[in-house]
DNA sequence: TGGCCATATGGCCATTATGCCATAAAAAAC
DNA sequence: GTTTTTTATGGCATAATGGCCATATGGCCA
């Protein structure tokens, strides 16, 4: 075998992240925050789901360490703490298109 | 606003692609498929649960174009087709370890 | 203090995910 | 051809997730 491995706690630390990130909606709320940082309200606004549905899905974000939530007077403004997902979602993203372009070469068109 | 967002079927390819990943022994398994190629038998030992376990898990990876599965003789290969995760989880990581130095900085220990 | 705006939480229900067992299917070995 | 090895699938119980409603909390302003 011979292979470098890591220890479970570290695989379930990476799966709580996954998990986290694995919603259309934090998905959208994550690429808005890429931009700048956006109260809860906006979020609700732009995700149009239930405020509530919203503020649960920031707790989890929140709990996972991906956004960060300070209050500012009566709102509660959010930040992405993870600089790394636009240039993994690019990646993932081109690997897909090519994968499928040369799947289709294989086949024979 | 003026926010460039992505359409709402990206967002849920995305998720589609997060939630896949979204488990320890799958994450377990990506980590030894970036090192080789290996058959469902040896993916079934080194996560350590039932076979019919693993074999779901795999069958998840694979719907989501992680994982390219072909046979051979009697055993089915899996192959890592996506190569984005390591640089991922090692920015993820890094970030992550800086946000809570600066955070237990900031309440002064 | 009273009232309003912005968020968070608890409750409830429907849907989905996970794990194992039992079993089917496919290929190699005998 | 029967047996063995390797995977896949169906079934089932349990747990987790997501959504909304109702309601509590917190902060601002009159």
């Amino acid at each position: 075998m011979a292979m470098k491995l890591k220890s479970t706690p570290q695989y379930e630390a990476r799966a709580r992240i996954a998990k986290a990130l694995a919603h259309p909606s934090r998905m959208l709320m994550l690429d808005a925050l890429a931009q700048r940082d956006l109260c809860v309200c906006e979020l609700t606004e732009l995700v149009g789901a239930d405020q509530s549905t919203v503020s649960k899905h920031l707790a989890v974000l929140r709990d996972a360490g991906v956004v960060e939530m300070r209050r500012q007077g009566a709102q509660t403004v959010c930040t992405l703490k993870i600089c790394c997902l636009n240039k993994f979602w690019e990646c993932v993203e081109a690997v897909l298109r090519q994968n499928l372009q040369s799947q289709r070469q294989a086949v024979g068109r």
